[in-house]
Order: C-alpha cells, then sequence, then structure tokens
DNA sequence: GCTCTGCAGAGAGGA
C-alpha cells in the first residue's frame, strides 16, 4: 500500500473511475469456476469501500493489493460483476498500450515486454519502409479521391521525395527500387476504390455482425465507403488503457436486407501477405475499441490488403474484446512489476521474471528481440530457482550467448536493473497521465499546459508532414508558462476524448498566441474545438541506454572491444611514435595549431594521436577545454581523420562547434535545427537539405561523406550516418555528466574515443536513490579513469585569479591547478563608482560593505545596485531552487534586472566575473540534506567566479557539512574569513551581519 | 530531502 509508484494516483467515480484495490480474494465454491472479490475503492481517505466481482476467466488477472484499476460496467449497490457478458476491468489504465504491442503479445508476450523496453531493435526492412510508403501514398489518394495518374503522380512525389531519404540510406537502397515496388500495388488500389468507393451497389457481400435494435445479428450486406474522415488519426484511451493510430477512419453506408446503417469506422491498411491473421485481425478490433473514446462503437472494422485490393470485415465481438482486454492487463502487470523487492525484510530491489520464454524455436529464429530474450534469460533468469526453461530452448539460451563472460552479464543485469529502477522514478514524476487526470486549468499552475485555446489563422505546411498551426487564448492573454520554443508539445481538446490529437514542437510563444509545428494538420476539426497545449517530458532518454546496453552483448567484434575495455578494465594501448600517424604534409598545420597551446594541453593532443583505444582528458574548471577539444579537431581532421564529435546537451557541441566555425574545418550537425544555435544552424543536416533542396539519396549520400567531421548530442545516436558509418575518432565532451551507457552509445561507430570531463565536478543525474546507491552515477569517465596510462590532465586555468583558485586547489585538485598568466591571476573585478560608493556608505552598520566591496577582497559581498558593475557579469548560484526564486523575487523590483540566477548544477561549464554564493542553510538540525555534501557540487559552485567570489552563508551550520568544514577552516586559515558575512532571516527580511 | 538533460514514435512486414 505504501508503493510511491500509485501514492500520488488520483482516485475518482465515474466514466473514467479509478480505484484503489485495497483486497483480494479468491472465492472457490463446489462445481463452479473461482472467482475473484476485489475489495476497492475511489476515496481518497479509503473508507468508503465497493466490491467486485471477477468471473468466467477474469480472475485470472493479475492484481494485487495496492494496484490502480479501471471498471467499465456497471455497478449496482456498491457491487461490480466483470464477467463473460459485460464488464471490463483495467489494470493500470494510465499505462496506455498500443494496439500492435498487444497483437504482437499473442504469440509471444515475452517479445512484446522486450519491444516496449529495446525500442530500436529492429532496424527496419525493406518491406518495412515501401509498406510505411504505401500507407501514405494510399492514404493521401483516398484522401484526395485522387484519379489513376494523380496516384501516379503523387507515388512519383513521395518516393522521389525528401521524406523516406534518411530511411533509404540507411538500408542502402536506391530510389527507383522502391518506386518499381510500389508500381506493383497500384493497380490494385483502383480495384478496391472501384470495388468500395464508387459503386455502392457492388456485389463484395459481406457477412458484418452488428446490433440493430437492441439485438446483435449477422447480416450479409454491401459494403460502401462514402467519406474518409481522418487518416492516422491518433487515439489515447485512457478508459482502456488503449493507445493507436488509425490508418484510415470512415464513413461506411452498410447496405443490407433490413436497410441501410451509416457508421464512422476503422480500416487497416496492410502492404504484405493476405493472410487475415488474428494479429491482424486483433488490431482492428483493438481500434474498435478506441474508437468508443470519440464516437459510438463502430462494432466491426476492416482490414485491407493493399497487395490485393481486398478487404475483410473484422467485428469488435465482445468475445474477442474481452480476450484482448486479459493479454492487455497481463502486459501491463509485467511493464508495471519489472522489478520487485527480494526476501522479506530486505529493501533491495531484484529484476522480475519476464514472462516465460515460449517453446517454438521456428519462431523464435525470426524474433527481433531474440538476442535481448536470450541475455536476459541467461543474465537475470537462469539464477532464479521459479523460472524453467522449455528444454529444447535451454541449448539454444546458451549457445547464443556464449560469447559473453560472467562480468558481462553481471554488468548487464547491474545495468539492467539500475536503468529499470531510474525508469520508474521517471515515470512516477512525469508521465503523460497528468493531461487527462489534471484538468488544464490546474495545470496550468505549475506551468505545464496553457489551456482553453482556440485555432487562429491558416495551418500552414512548413514542410511534408510538419504544419504549422497558431493558437490563441479563448479569453484574455495567454496565461505565464514554462513552454519555451523548441519544446515538445501534446496538443488535445479540452472535451474528452479528443486526448493526443497530434504532437510537435513549440514555434513561438507571445503574450497573446502559441505556435507549433505539428505532425498532423488539425484544420479539419469544427472551428469551435478548445485546445490544451501539454509540455511533453514524455519518456525521453529511457530507450537509448537500454539500447545500448543491448548493443554492449552484441557478439560482434565492436561490441567485444569495448566489453574489454569498459567491463573487463582492458589496458588501452598507445603507439610509440607520433612520425606514425602524423602524415608529413600535415605537419606543418598541426605545428601551428599547437603554437596556439599551452604544455598539458599540447600532452594532450599527443596522447590522443598515440592511442590506440582511448584517452581521458581531465578538464579542470577553466583550463580551456572547448578551445583544447577544438584544437583536437583541427588537428584531427588535418591528419585526414574522420571525428564524431558528441556531448549530452546540445549546448555543449555547439559550444565547441562555435569556436571551430571560426576556423577552416568543415563539419556536419545532426539534430533537431530548433535545438541548435542560430550561428551553427547552417551547418545542420535538416537546413542544409532544404537549401540545397536535396531529393536523392545519392545527394543526401554525398552530403553525410562530405564532412569528415560530425556533430550530434550522445542521444541522436540513432541517426542513420552512425549507423552506417564508421569514424577514427569520438570525442565526448562533458563526459564526466553523462551517464555511463548514454555516452557508450556513440562509441559503436568510432574505432578509438576520448572523453573530456572532471569527475570533481557533478556527475550524471540520478533520480532513484537506489540506484544511485548501486552506482548509476558512475559515468563512463569515471570508471575508465582508473586507467591512469590513459589520462591527461589539464591544469592550466584562465578563469579564476590565484585567490579564487586556491580554494578549489585545496579543497579537490591538490593544489595541481596553475593559473595561465600573471595577468590571470592578478585580475581583480573593475568597479568604475566605487569611490563615489565608499562615500556613501559612511553609517558605521555599512563598513562590512566597504570591505566587501574591495576589488581585492576575494570573498565578500556586493551591492550590485549601487556599484557600477555590469548585472550580466554577475551570477548568484545556490544549490537550492527554492532560495533562487526568493532572491530572483527579491530583486524584481530593480528596473534593470540582469543578474543571473541558477543553481550550482545549471551553472556547471559556466564562469562570470562574479559570482554570489548563497548557501541558505542555517541551523544545527539533524537533516542536512544530501546536496551539501557532495565536493563536487562544492567545486563547481568556487570554480565559477573569474574575479570575485562572494559566499554567504551561516558558518556554524555548514560547518556540519564536510566539504564546507574544510573550506572553512581553509577560509580562516587564511584570514579570509572576517569578511564573511551571516545571512539571517527575520519576519521575511534579509539581514546581514558581519 | 528537494539537484533535472536528453527526444518522434506507433507501426512499417516476416514466419
Amino acid at each position: 500500500r505504501a508503493d510511491p509508484k500509485v501514492a500520488d494516483t488520483i482516485l475518482r467515480n465515474g466514466l473514467n473511475n479509478r480505484y484503489r484495490v485495497l483486497e483480494v480474494s479468491v472465492i472457490q465454491r463446489n462445481g463452479s469456476d473461482p472467482e475473484k472479490h476485489l475489495t476497492i475503492t475511489a476515496s481518497p481517505s479509503l473508507e468508503e469501500t465497493e466490491l467486485c466481482i471477477l468471473r468466467n476467466g477474469w480472475e485470472s488477472v493479475p492484481v494485487v493489493p495496492g494496484d490502480i484499476v479501471h471498471l467499465e460496467g456497471e455497478c449496482s449497490s456498491g457491487t461490480w460483476v466483470i464477467n463473460a457478458q459485460c464488464g471490463y476491468l483495467v489494470l493500470y489504465p494510465d499505462l496506455l498500450l498500443s494496439g500492435t504491442t498487444i497483437s504482437n503479445s499473442i504469440r509471444c508476450m515475452r517479445r512484446a515486454v522486450l519491444s516496449e523496453r529495446f525500442r530500436g531493435s529492429e532496424s527496419g526492412s525493406r518491406q518495412m519502409l515501401v509498406g510505411t510508403i504505401l500507407h501514405d501514398i494510399f492514404q493521401q489518394s483516398v484522401t484526395n479521391i485522387l484519379t489513376q495518374e494523380k496516384v501516379q503522380e503523387l507515388a512519383n512525389k513521395i518516393v522521389y521525395g525528401q521524406k523516406y531519404l534518411k530511411e533509404m540510406y540507411q538500408l542502402n537502397l536506391k530510389q527507383a527500387q522502391i518506386m518499381q515496388e510500389v508500381e506493383e500495388y497500384l493497380p490494385s488500389f483502383f480495384k478496391w476504390a472501384e470495388d468500395f468507393m464508387h459503386n455502392p451497389a457492388n456485389q463484395n457481400k459481406m457477412q458484418l455482425k452488428l446490433s440493430n435494435g437492441g439485438k446483435t445479428e449477422d447480416v450479409s450486406s454491401n459494403i460502401e465507403i462514402v467519406d474518409i474522415l481522418d487518416i492516422e488519426e491518433n487515439i489515447w484511451s485512457p478508459r482502456f488503457g488503449l493507445k493507436g493510430k488509425i490508418d484510415v477512419t470512415a464513413r461506411v453506408k452498410i447496405h443490407c436486407q433490413s436497410g441501410v446503417q451509416s457508421r464512422i469506422m476503422p480500416l487497416e491498411l496492410k502492404s504484405g501477405k493476405e493472410s487475415n491473421s488474428i494479429e491482424h485481425r486483433s488490431q482492428v478490433i483493438l481500434y474498435t475499441l478506441l474508437n468508443l473514446e470519440r464516437r459510438v462503437d463502430p462494432e466491426a472494422g476492416f482490414l485491407l490488403y493493399l497487395k490485393t485490393g481486398t478487404m475483410y470485415p473484422v467485428s469488435g465481438a465482445r468475445m474477442d474484446r474481452r480476450e484482448l482486454m486479459k493479454l492487455r492487463n497481463h502486459l501491463a502487470f509485467y511493464l508495471t512489476h519489472s522489478t520487485c523487492k527480494s526476501d522479506v525484510g530486505k529493501q533491495n530491489s531484484q529484476l522480475s521474471a519476464l514472462p516465460p520464454v515460449i517453446d517454438d524455436s521456428q519462431a523464435c529464429k525470426y524474433c527481433s528481440q531474440m538476442n535481448n530474450c536470450f541475455l536476459y534469460s541467461r543474465a537475470v533468469e537462469q539464477n532464479m530457482a521459479s523460472v524453467a526453461f522449455p528444454p529444447a530452448m535451454v541449448p539454444v539460451i546458451d549457445r547464443e550467448t556464449q560469447h559473453l563472460k560472467p562480468s558481462h552479464l553481471e554488468y548487464f543485469s547491474l545495468w539492467y536493473l539500475m536503468l529499470t529502477l531510474e525508469l520508474q522514478s521517471g515515470e512516477h514524476k512525469k508521465g503523460y497521465k497528468n493531461i487527462w487526470m489534471i484538468p488544464s486549468l490546474e495545470r496550468e499552475k505549475a506551468g505545464d499546459c496553457v489551456g482553453n485555446m482556440i485555432r487562429v489563422d491558416e495551418v500552414d505546411e512548413i514542410s511534408e508532414g510538419q504544419y504549422l498551426h497558431f493558437f490563441q487564448r479563448r479569453n484574455g492573454a495567454v496565461p505565464g508558462t514554462n513552454l519555451l520554443v523548441g519544446d515538445r508539445v501534446v496538443v488535445s481538446g479540452e472535451e474528452k476524448g479528443l486526448l493526443g490529437l497530434a504532437t510537435g514542437y513549440v514555434r513561438e510563444v507571445s503574450a497573446t498566441k502559441v505556435s507549433c509545428l505539428l505532425g498532423r494538420n488539425l484544420s479539419h476539426l469544427p472551428e469551435n474545438t478548445v485546445f490544451r497545449l501539454d509540455h511533453d517530458e514524455g519518456d525521453v532518454g529511457t530507450g537509448v541506454p537500454f539500447e545500448n546496453l543491448s548493443k554492449l552483448m552484441r557478439d560482434s567484434p565492436v561490441s567485444e572491444r569495448l566489453r574489454n575495455l569498459i567491463i573487463d578494465f582492458q589496458k588501452p594501448h598507445f603507439i610509440q611514435h607520433l612520425s606514425t600517424v602524423l602524415p608529413p604534409q600535415a605537419k606543418e598545420t598541426v605545428a601551428n595549431i599547437l603554437k596556439g597551446l599551452n604544455k598539458p594541453q599540447k600532452q594532450a593532443m599527443k596522447q590522443v594521436l598515440l592511442s590506440k583505444d582511448y584517452t581521458l582528458i581531465v578538464g579542470m574548471p577553466g583550463t580551456g577545454k572547448t578551445t583544447t577539444i577544438c584544437a583536437l579537431v583541427r588537428i584531427l581532421s588535418a591528419c585526414g581523420f574522420s571525428v564524431l564529435l558528441t556531448s549530452f546537451t546540445h549546448t555543449a557541441v555547439d559550444n565547441v562547434l562555435l569556436k571551430l566555425a571560426k576556423f577552416k574545418v568543415g563539419f556536419l550537425r545532426l539534430g533537431r535545427a530548433q535545438k541548435v544555435h542560430p550561428d551553427i544552424q547552417k551547418y545542420t543536416e535538416e537546413e542544409i537539405c532544404r537549401s540545397r533542396s536535396i531529393k536523392s539519396v545519392t545527394d543526401l549520400e554525398e552530403l553525410y561523406n562530405s564532412q569528415p567531421v560530425v556533430a550530434t548530442s550522445c542521444m541522436g545516436v540513432n541517426h542513420p550516418i552512425l549507423v552506417r558509418k564508421q569514424f577514427d575518432f569520438c570525442i565526448v565532451d562533458e563526459a564526466s555528466q553523462i551517464s555511463q551507457l548514454i555516452c557508450l552509445g556513440p562509441l559503436f561507430c568510432s574505432k578509438r574515443f576520448v572523453l573530456v570531463g572532471d569527475h570533481q565536478q557533478l556527475p550524471p543525474l540520478v533520480l532513484n536513490a537506489e540506484a544511485r546507491d548501486l552506482g548509476m552515477s558512475e559515468s563512463l569517465f569515471k570508471r575508465l579513469e582508473q586507467n591512469q596510462n590513459a589520462v591527461v590532465q589539464l591544469t592550466v586555468q584562465y578563469r579564476m585569479n590565484s585567490k579564487i583558485m586556491s580554494l578549489s586547489n585545496m579543497l579537490v585538485y591538490e593544489g595541481k591547478l596553475e593559473c595561465g598568466s600573471e595577468k590571470v591571476s592578478n585580475a581583480t573585478v573593475n568597479l568604475p563608482n566605487l569611490k563615489k560608493l565608499k562615500l556613501d556608505l559612511g553609517d558605521p552598520s555599512k563598513t562590512w560593505l566597504k570591505e566587501v566591496l574591495d576589488p581585492d577582497t576575494p570573498v565578500c559581498f556586493l551591492n550590485t545596485e549601487k556599484a557600477g558593475c555590469k548585472p550580466s557579469d554577475i551570477g548568484i548560484i545556490s544549490p537550492y531552487r527554492h532560495q533562487l526564486k526568493t532572491i530572483t523575487d527579491l530583486m524584481a523590483k530593480w528596473k534593470e534586472n540582469r543578474v543571473e540566477v541558477n543553481t550550482v548544477d545549471k551553472y556547471q561549464g559556466r564562469d562570470k566575473s562574479i559570482i554570489i554564493v548563497s548557501f541558505v542553510r542555517n541551523s544545527m538540525d539533524e537533516n542536512l540534506g544530501t546536496l551539501l555534501k557532495d565536493w563536487r557540487r562544492l567545486n563547481v559552485a568556487i570554480t565559477r567566479a573569474k574575479h570575485k567570489l562572494v559566499m554567504v552563508g551561516c558558518v556554524p551550520s555548514l560547518c556540519c557539512y564536510p566539504p564546507l568544514e574544510k573550506l572553512l577552516c581553509h577560509l580562516q586559515s587564511q584570514a579570509m574569513i572576517s569578511f564573511f558575512c551571516t545571512l539571517v532571516w527575520e519576519r521575511g527580511e534579509v539581514r546581514l551581519t558581519c
């Protein structure tokens, strides 16, 4: 009951009810099937309980106390009955599972569960791409009622357009090949249209089970498609815990003996073999359920095979729907219970078993999840007493995983567990469910949503599949919001049932309007539709690390090499002489570049050139990491090497590129242009393809091969270039801040790698405490640092004056940091109005300010209001967000307010002339909190200032934290403490005492 | 005990 996963769930009655299960009991009566009785409640106090009785197979639903369920059906005097004839129980209804996921689980649920974790395991195939293209052509043809000639034209436009070029490049296919395949289908398109769209009296009799006047009857009827209402309609159903995209939503006339019926029905297109299989039919049945969210029950749908133009009716009979929903519940159970607490009394989590391995080696042979499936059984399940494998599969599993050592299996299961725990923490915080569980007005308060919007102006198709929409607040101005340009949004209708209409990106936010680039054109919706735009936190970055973990375990030379280096700590190798790597013609260029570097930087260049495996560059604060990376890229490319340049954030990548752009080194920037620095946008693939109007695979390939330097974020590893190309070097900036498995991504497509970072600064963020304790915040940089022969340190810094530097030197760097020049060492802050100001400070109560303002004082307080330096030169940092809010609010009164206020964490990688650190803490409580216990956070905090570092805090309180205690001791011994100020709160006023 | 960045992604077929 204390499960945090459900602790914050909103319970309620009614159509979209949510019940908490309090008790589960199995009732076994003589001679009849067992029943399951659930004691449930929809009241937050858990007091008013109801009873739910599960019968006729529903008792198999794996529901346990604490679970959240949704009930469909009827409740009479506090009792729900879910049986063969009526009602549904939906387990974890806020977990929406897609139609394909559920139909894929019919044969093997294990595969369906694995596919949810390892999304990119299927790299796609020719058939799939052709399928996607055929869908597109068909959908556009029927929507626009095109003639045969026009359809041919459209096919040409799509195949020879830019839309699918990337996929074609990835699969190494030619456009002509695709076109040839596509053309074979076109005659069937026309045949279908002839049969069903333009010919009401067609001879294609179909058997349809439909309700009529209260009873269901099997009717023989003629089907006529009269109107196409939507294509790719996206429906989220929090009632059934389902989601899906419906190929075609059509108005259908059903002509039968008793008359004509008109219905809106789903049409599912298939370009493969005409199998009419249970999987295909199940998909249609699930779509009939999805339709309930928006319209009356269609009761049936159609399966259309594009190869032949044959259309099969599929009824959404109660029995089939019921079985599919039970399947969904099982899937939801496995996805939700991916970890469990080990033996009673212990608090440690461990991985749960997946759905069992099926006994069908024939089916497994072609399964895209085979590797992950066997890996999980070998690394995780083989040690579980409760898991038995089909005997025939045991040797297969062993054979397919024999390339892995015990250390590899251990690494896999540890990281799989940590990633899963972290995923659960993320789901708990974010997730889509807020969109349907919390009204827009309420979500607006937190800034995550803008509701009550109507669409204005025309929808503008910017490029294929990208529609620019404009929204305006129905009454008044757009409220204050966190929505920023470039953020992902989900557009829904305020009216229920219109969830997830489209997703896209924010283009512009003004006081009156929000414009968004969406994947679907919403202009077909009624003009008075009221929308809400929700900030889409999505489940970003959850798939990539799982995917990388799976890749690392593959039976391939690249993966084996990385396993040896990363898991088994194999010593990195270096070659002896530079002459063997340095081409004669590059010598002069390289020498010139080296001239601009200091000694440790030069050493770093040499080390990288000599490396056969990897190099770690420790970039202490202010030591010119960006300059070093920039020089490194120039040298490597002068030597003829290809380079993949990455970092976790777009900002970090662009920082290097901004510098690099000044030199004659060409590069290609991957990633969404919206997320890229404006000055770098012209180097993005998106921009280049637009400006050169690239429309053939050949041209695209040429572009991809044109630059030896490619830059992208670590998450962008699924780009086709990285799938097909191998680079000589991969450089990862800010590597000490990147989670191990995310950092691993770009390394698969490179022969050698360079990690740049500083493990004395903040590690990757890990939300889940247990995962953190298990070691999840260990970056790859930190892990490999134990191989000291691969490490070079940049120790000469150009940021801080000597006094500021000395703090960090004492704290963590053991005196290794040195100033780059006298100028740096002696630099002080320039305060032009100081003289005048000092006169104003005659009041004895302000003497402390005088001292504080003295440029020769490294530790002090500064009044930015009158001192006369630019506010933009000042940064205020604190470990705590709430403190920043208070400071920001206090400063809001000022006319000109350009002082940047931010968290320590956010200031990493940046600097300012003057930094004011507010340590906040002012109590001797036992509750210390963890933020200030971290040496790395303190190190970051005190190494941001170039000329003046002002720290504010309560000395005795702060002495409880070991890192601060050390710092304060040092300050005292250096006589810097006398200037230290204590910040005291009294009745909401800030008073400074010395 | 309070720190937060990444990003399209449901479905494209195959046995």
